[in-house]
DNA sequence: ACAGATAAAGATAAAAAACTCTTAATTTTA
DNA sequence: TAAAATTAAGAGTTTTTTATCTTTATCTGT
């Protein structure tokens, strides 16, 4: 498995998804938004129901209704959505997986995977949901084969 | 949870308490290292089963048997008693946990994400077990309150 | 050769994560 | 106001991960 859960890949695929393809406005399905990311669609419907909750994306329900991100959604750092979905223990957890391990009382990983950690955390807090905007209307990036 | 598996949190730990505890060319048992790394014994037992499968550790049955390291296995980088747990995802997979992922049709995460998978790849290959010891021995790091 | 100590193996259980299905609530539009 | 479209919510199911328990095989010292 990778260094996310699998609810967070679809989290974060699914916010990229929902903030490219409504940029202009619009709303998009949560069948559209499973097909266009390749994940299970009622899964993924949880997802966004907690990501809602959460305010990190919004959604309207009846017709024409769907998901969209407002200008304080596209905002939002991606450490947000992670941190949504994982929690912190990504950014504040120890490598070995000890409680105690801190500064002063350190596991024999610490030093080193401090540095790891903490270029996660930046990586994910210096960049906003729209930042990959562009890349993906250019079509340099994209989200499914 | 943190990047690595609780299964492979186990495994580090274990590794490192064996090579700390085996420098003088003992040998120590289940019960003990399950004890000194803070982990369910019988799951622990099974973990090292495949690491000794693996060669990652040597174990040795009967009356004074337990687990070691020889002089190969202490040379081991963290990488390989990673791999041999939680597989080589970590060092090759998508952020986002695409399948078609890579240099040519990369997702949006991917320069991003190839930087911080690179530098986990190079910790973990950069150490072998044997040069945790040292600070294991001063008492400068600890593998358990 | 026997008793005891130990890891190996196998079978099972519990918990968590991933996924599915059904129904309810809300909104729009005709 | 009724029908249709849509997300929200709730209640499962399946799969994977984590953990436990029991039995077997192997080794050592006497």
């Amino acid at each position: 498995m990778g260094i996310f859960s699998k609810t967070c890949e679809y989290a974060m695929r699914a916010v990229f998804f929902i903030a490219h393809r409504t940029a202009e406005g619009g709303k998009v399905g949560i069948k559209e938004i499973a097909e266009g990311i390749d994940s299970p669609e009622h899964f993924l419907a949880k997802i966004l129901q907690d990501l809602s909750r959460r305010n990190i994306v919004k959604s309207a329900k009846g017709p024409n209704g769907g998901f969209y991100m407002d200008n304080i959604s596209l905002k939002r750092r991606l450490s947000e959505v992670v941190e949504a979905v994982d929690g912190n223990g990504l950014f504040t957890g120890c490598g070995l997986g000890l409680h105690y391990c801190s500064e002063t009382n350190p596991c024999p990983l610490h030093n080193e995977f401090k540095v790891i950690r903490n270029q996660i955390f930046n990586m994910l807090q210096n960049t906003t949901i729209e930042d990959f905007n562009e890349d993906l209307n250019l079509g340099i990036t994209s989200l499914k084969k």
